[in-house]
DNA sequence: TTAGTTACAGATTTCAAGTTTTGTAATTAG
DNA sequence: CTAATTACAAAACTTGAAATCTGTAACTAA
């Protein structure tokens, strides 16, 4: 989890960066170009073309580091060792929450993200993928336990789905980024009771 | 379920209706003005406003008839006295199936109703109520049957978050329409499984 | 070899104009 | 009183020229 770049590339990939996200926090999405972030680091753009193979791929980058982000207090709940269901309740309330904060809290980084998703954009992908990782770990714990006697192999991938409601930009955007804990938390129970009951 | 029209009020409605339905399957959405669509009935646009009170009422009409047609074999099932296990999922499998072939098989109408669940129009709202009353009823057959001993008021409600993610238009659009009835088919066993015992 | 540049063609975006469309009002016909 | 019309202002959309942006190539500096 080092944060810290490493290679001199990795270094001005990172200036790179945080030069775009200054500037799409400051201009919403659409209006930043290359050549803006460029202009704000002093440098041709074609400079900055040595560092990203094309703007949706610096795009891409952008919205993966702030993913990145997004993901650590999931993955601290999901590498803990407390009993599986109360972590996997916890682990799906953080992840409403931390979506509905980010679409009003942060707009212009979730546009940008909801662009990139959109344009099939490897970040989103990868964000699912380390996202139903975790859940898998949840309910291995689980199994561990003794508490979830047989999950089957796409146990994760199941959980994910009936809670993606929760969590998908679109729906929490359409709902206006309205706090759904409540119903969240009982849709858990009942796949929890699920689970206790074997699949 | 009468689909005749009552009045000459209805009877005019439903002339409208059409107009603008054919129009909008040959050229796309946004490209169906109401002028175009009295200069089919051979009408002044002027008119089609003493029937509708503007251009999202009438699109918004035009997307309820829809969404009932599509509602239509849902609601047998709903209706039927089988046991309500099966029938919850032979209706979730068949309503991932209906939203599916509408994305790929009537794009110029789903991109209507896209356009209008985004305007906050009714239709969208009245078809989500609609399929939650059918939830309902399954599942208070459920009940009564004794398969699902105790249901929680919010039953049907929740049921319908877990598996939205099936039919909600965003998704099932950004996965291409893709049939994921095997998945589907797991996560309501996985919720049958919570409702047996007990929520 | 890596960081950087200038110069350029083609794609995309902007912007002001003209045009269409929306929605209303006043009016006519039965 | 309902079905329909014409006429009109304001809003939304189209269009095409100008500006900007993207991505590449050929080059310089350390």
């Amino acid at each position: 989890m080092t944060t810290e770049p490493a290679t001199p590339q990795d270094e001005a990939r990172t200036r790179i960066l945080d030069a775009a996200e200054a500037l799409l926090r400051r201009h919403g999405p659409d209006k930043v170009a290359v050549t803006d972030v460029a202009r704000a680091l002093k440098m041709s753009h074609a400079n900055v073309y040595r560092f990203f193979e094309n703007k949706a791929a610096l795009f891409d980058a952008l919205v993966r580091r702030w993913l990145g982000r997004l993901e650590g207090p999931l993955s601290k709940i999901a590498a803990e060792d407390g009993p599986a269901p109360e972590r996997l309740k916890r682990w799906a309330l953080t992840l409403h929450r931390q979506k509905r904060e980010k679409v009003s809290g942060e707009p212009e980084m979730f546009a940008a993200f909801d662009k990139a998703a959109e344009h099939a954009g490897g970040a989103v992908r990868a964000h699912l993928e380390a996202l139903e990782r975790q859940l898998s770990a949840i309910i291995a714990d689980g199994r561990a336990q003794g508490v979830w006697p047989a999950p089957t192999p796409t146990a994760a991938m199941d959980v994910f789905a009936a809670i993606s409601s929760f969590s998908h930009p679109g729906i929490v955007q359409a709902n206006g980024a309205a706090d759904r804990s409540a119903e969240l938390e009982r849709v858990v129970k009942l796949i929890d009771s699920g689970l206790r009951a074997g699949g």
